[in-house]
RNA sequence: CUGGCAUAAUAAGA
């Protein structure tokens, strides 16, 4: 069951549904019973591809078969539904959870909170924050970072310092991915100075800027029109060894194409094919 | 009965 369960989930993390299938339908040939990672591996596969449909027929089968559905099971079926903007199911799915007396982990809350958050529902999402530490459950760094992510989008970078400073107190230490949130909060508000000190702050913390975390300052330099700092950033991005991907050349290819700089934005389509890095 | 191995959540462009 465990070596069908994982050749299952590599075809899904490729893409192909229709092998997924066969090997499930192998293994019940061979009377091997599919188990509940089996299925829940099945039904994140189904919801990763937006068929909330498929996902959960397959929950109801799952139950029908006498297996019962664990955390997994619910967390994979409520990001499913957060993605499609079925937020509003995705809450009766933890009402369930709850019914059959199955205890919510930061994984659920997480998933819900960026369910609301994406969903422009603030305010909800930071009354689950609460929610889940009545119930005993601590906010880790994801739930942290889906939290800060929300509240730099609108634009409230001053709240997004006051949950940085409430984490560290905590204990747990903000990520690449906390700072690229707060960078692009400031960096949407045109406080480039304050966008590049936390870029200076993350290496006095010992945190390493990503490619993300470098796209998102060159993006907003673009979008600035300052296309000369956009390139020494990217410079500096590559000095740190990391590689270049496809959208940050997408970032200044069309950023120059919207100044009418065809002649640099052909330079940068021919040196990312050079460098083996497929246009999209 | 105890333990181990497979499955779930967060950042950027067009």
């Amino acid at each position: 069951v465990y070596t069908f369960s994982t050749v299952i989930h590599a075809f899904f993390k490729q893409g192909k549904l229709e092998d997924a299938k066969r090997v499930l339908s192998e293994m019940e040939d061979r009377r091997c019973n599919p188990n509940v990672v089996t299925y829940n591996t099945l039904i994140h596969g189904y919801c990763k591809i937006g068929d909330l449909t498929e996902a959960i027929g397959l929950k109801n089968a799952m139950c029908e078969k006498g297996l019962v559905p664990d955390v997994f099971t619910y967390s994979a079926l409520m990001n499913g539904l957060c993605k499609v903007r079925r937020v509003t199911e995705a809450r009766e799915v933890l009402v369930e959870m709850l019914e059959v007396g199955l205890m919510p982990n930061e994984v659920i809350y997480t998933t819900l909170i960026d369910g609301y958050m994406k969903g422009g529902e603030i305010e909800e999402a930071f009354k689950l924050k609460d929610e889940m530490v009545v119930r005993g459950i601590q906010p880790n760094v994801f739930t942290f970072n889906t939290l800060i992510r929300g509240i730099c989008k609108v634009g409230k970078s001053q709240e997004a310092n006051m949950l940085l400073t409430e984490m560290m107190e905590m204990g747990l230490r903000p990520d690449c991915r906390t700072y690229t949130s707060v960078i692009e909060g400031r960096c949407k508000e045109g406080n480039m100075v304050e966008a590049f000190r936390l870029l200076d702050e993350m290496a006095k913390r010992n945190i390493a800027p990503s490619v993300v975390t470098y796209s998102v300052i060159i993006n907003w330099l673009c979008k600035a029109g300052d296309m000369e700092r956009a390139h020494q950033v990217f410079k500096q991005m590559e000095e740190r060894g990391l590689m270049p991907n496809s959208m940050v050349y997408t970032t200044l290819i069309s950023s120059h194409c919207r100044q009418g700089n065809t002649e640099d934005a052909f330079k940068l389509l021919y040196e990312m094919v050079k460098r083996r890095i497929v246009p999209d």
